[in-house]
RNA sequence: GGCGAGGUAGCUCAGUUGGUAGAGCACACGGCUGAAAACCGUGGUGUCGCCGGUUCGAUCCCGGCCCUCGCCA
């Protein structure tokens, strides 16, 4: 426990491929801490392989069944929790997220708007659909203009999102823009891993071909032949795994998850304090730094390593 | 070798009855507040295979050449 009754918690980011659950795991075990996954495919249970999951126990892997609509929300209190407890008992969380809205949801309190029933949700839906994007925007301007302002009228989503929260006397418009604002429920160091595009490229085919040997075709027929939510399946590559040919599959999994790691990048960017490590080098390596960083800024108690 | 089809953006292709070109995907940048591995916005990144001819003007028409694919030898 460090003195005064802080103790920290460090976060670490980075597309797939760099790493981030070898050296999360390093840097746990250097300071007696624990991994909580941030990671909205990882949460579900039933696709080890495809939403490459750690191999050893870790926190929030594994907590949804393939069938349930998970959430940022809901996410974000399960994080809280899993946070809050491990600092109770004087370990330190080490927050690895390939999810920056949920990395991001774990570090602070977000503060979302409500959550609507599905009838609600369904009459906003067809309203839309029935007067299209621009009137249905129109009527949003008409009642909740800041909402209307913070939103493009084709942006379906976030204009149903928008009238349905109309009904249930709550606004999409944020009283507080905590998304990209530093607030963190605890002091909290960010780590953004950074390697190079080549090397995260060659790793990602490199990966891909694992899962393939490792059986996730087999793995992800399954996951479709049972009941999978909206969110569940729209984990990378389970659609082409499922229906293309084996060497098309492949292709079309290494295409996505460079995209994925392009859209990474704009999350490294943008979340607020990151600090940008190289991790092209050995997980312990990578680990050190974070540690001696972490410490410099008095984040981690010193003399706990090792 | 003969016949046919075709060479236009990173990829797949559209188009211009002659006024130097545009879709999807990709890519880049930006947004995002209970779907985020999601969703949305903005941006064209180009010797229109090469050489010559006709023309005020050719990616388009004509001739030659090169390359690709298919069929026939």
């Amino acid at each position: 426990m460090s003195p005064g009754g802080t103790a920290d918690v460090v976060a670490i980011f980075g597309p797939p491929g760099s790493g981030k659950t070898a050296v999360a795991e390093a840097v746990a075990d250097a300071i007696g801490g624990e991994v909580v996954s941030c990671d909205s495919m990882q949460a579900y249970r039933g696709l080890p392989i495809l939403t490459n999951q750690p191999v050893r126990p870790t926190r929030l892997v594994g907590v949804w069944p393939l069938d349930h609509e998970g959430s940022v929300a809901e996410f974000a209190d399960l994080a809280h929790a899993a946070v809050d407890e491990l600092l109770s008992s004087g370990r330190t969380p080490v927050l690895a997220g390939g999810t920056g809205l949920y990395l991001r949801a774990a570090i602070g309190e977000l503060d979302l708007p409500p959550k609507v029933a599905p009838e609600i949700r369904g009459r906003a839906q067809a309203l839309y659909g029935r007067v299209g994007p621009e009137r249905a925007h129109e009527l949003l301007a008409a009642r909740d203009p800041a909402a209307a302002a913070a939103v493009h009228p084709n942006d379906r989503r976030r204009v149903v999102r928008a009238l349905e929260l109309l009904d249930v006397g709550a606004s999409l418009h944020p009283t507080e823009a905590r998304l990209w604002s530093e607030s963190a429920r605890h002091p909290t160091v960010v780590f953004g891993l950074d390697v190079p595009r080549e090397t995260l490229d060659e790793r990602i085919r490199a990966r891909a071909r694992a899962m393939l040997e490792a059986g996730v075709i087999d793995e992800v027929r399954r996951a479709l032949a049972a009941p999978i939510s909206s969110t569940a399946s729209r984990a990378l590559g389970l659609r082409e795994l499922a229906e293309l040919p084996e060497e098309d599959a492949l292709e079309a999994l290494v295409a996505r998850t460079q995209r994925y790691a392009a859209y990474q990048r704009k999350w490294m960017r943008r979340i607020p304090g990151l600090v940008s490590v190289a991790a092209d080098r050995p997980a312990d390596e990578v680990a050190d730094e974070l540690l001696e960083v972490a410490r410099a800024r008095q984040h981690l108690p010193a003399g706990r390593a090792r």
